[in-house]
DNA sequence: GTCTATATTTCGATAGAC
DNA sequence: GTCTATCGAAATATAGAC
């Protein structure tokens, strides 16, 4: 096992989230992420141009993890959603609990991600996977109780995996399976 | 109807709450504050003695929704809790539904609201409702899998409430009809 | 209670040597 | 690719007049 030979730059992307999630974007200068990294300031320029970059860059790794899930859905009729959304649901509580920083960093800097989205360079490329998840709730076509039980589903999955130690010292997964449990009974009852 | 006449330290609280939800915590400058209010920044130096203590004082106002939540299970017993559940998430919803731009600012500000409640003068003098519940979800007198639909519930009651317009232009209280029988899906099948 | 003016600090960002 | 040094902007907070 050799050492892993990570970038510099994939190197202050961890540091970063780790930063981020602490103690918020805003929070979080560019001269702590330095130290912990054991570099100067300037050092980050030579990576990213400003530090808005950073932020947007550990954005688009969660971005493409909602792709995944969205792309399931693609094509789909309105029928055929609700019926899929089930399974939908359980890709995404795996996501969650494989890419739990992630969802942290996201849940944490709600504001600062909202200000980035509105942005220029970002809108023009991609669309955003919030928007996306915004047409599937807004689709009419869908009967609004099933876009809104859709919605709690999503927050039923990932309140309870966001906690950090909440319920004590209990394996993630344990919790994740009880999680898809009740999931299961909110889209089950008709 | 005479003009309600709200004392500017109120004023300065509406005020700061609106750009709070708005822009997040941290970008809000005192300036942008005393502009919109129409006075100087020295000006709510005379009412607040920190930029941080108007953020904690909206943070009380929503301790004290909290606290009202959670009186109802004191002195409760493990079953009892389990029992008394759907009716206190009942309750929740209505908070939620009367007070959203508090939710709100809470949702879009956790790291900001982590970093006052880890502060000196507000640990001392009355513990915080996060961590209440968090006790409670801790509670290993509850079965695990109970505690977790708990926790799922809240989620599930909070998301489709918080989005903004994201259903379309609907009635909240229809949403909120909708979300009530989820979470009742969620509770009831055991 | 509100103002003008200013002190103080911190941060993002740049220039240029190595 | 990383460093030292520094600029310029913006923010919190204070002093003191009215």
């Amino acid at each position: 096992m050799s050492a892993t030979p990570t970038s510099t730059k994939e190197r202050i992307l961890d540091v970063a989230l780790e930063l981020f999630v602490e103690q918020g974007y805003d929070k979080t200068s560019l001269r702590q992420i330095a130290d912990r990294l054991g570099v100067t300031k300037a050092a980050l320029y030579y990576h990213f141009e400003r530090k808005e970059d950073i932020f947007l860059e550990l954005h688009l790794r969660m971005h493409r993890l909602g792709s995944d899930v969205l792309d399931e859905l693609d094509g789909l009729g309105p029928d055929e959603i609700v019926t899929a959304w089930p399974h939908v649901l359980d890709g995404f509580v795996d996501q969650v609990l494989a890419n739990r920083d992630l969802f942290l960093l996201h849940q944490r800097n709600e504001n600062a991600f909202k200000q980035i989205v509105d942005d220029e360079r970002h809108r023009a490329e991609n669309e955003d996977i919030e928007e996306r998840f915004r047409a599937l709730l807004a689709d009419a076509a869908i009967p609004l109780e099933q876009r809104v039980r859709m919605a709690c589903s999503i927050g039923a999955a990932l309140l309870p995996l966001m906690g950090g130690d909440v319920f004590g010292d209990v394996d993630p997964g344990e919790i994740a399976g009880y999680a898809r449990e009740a999931v299961r009974g909110l889209l089950g009852g008709q």
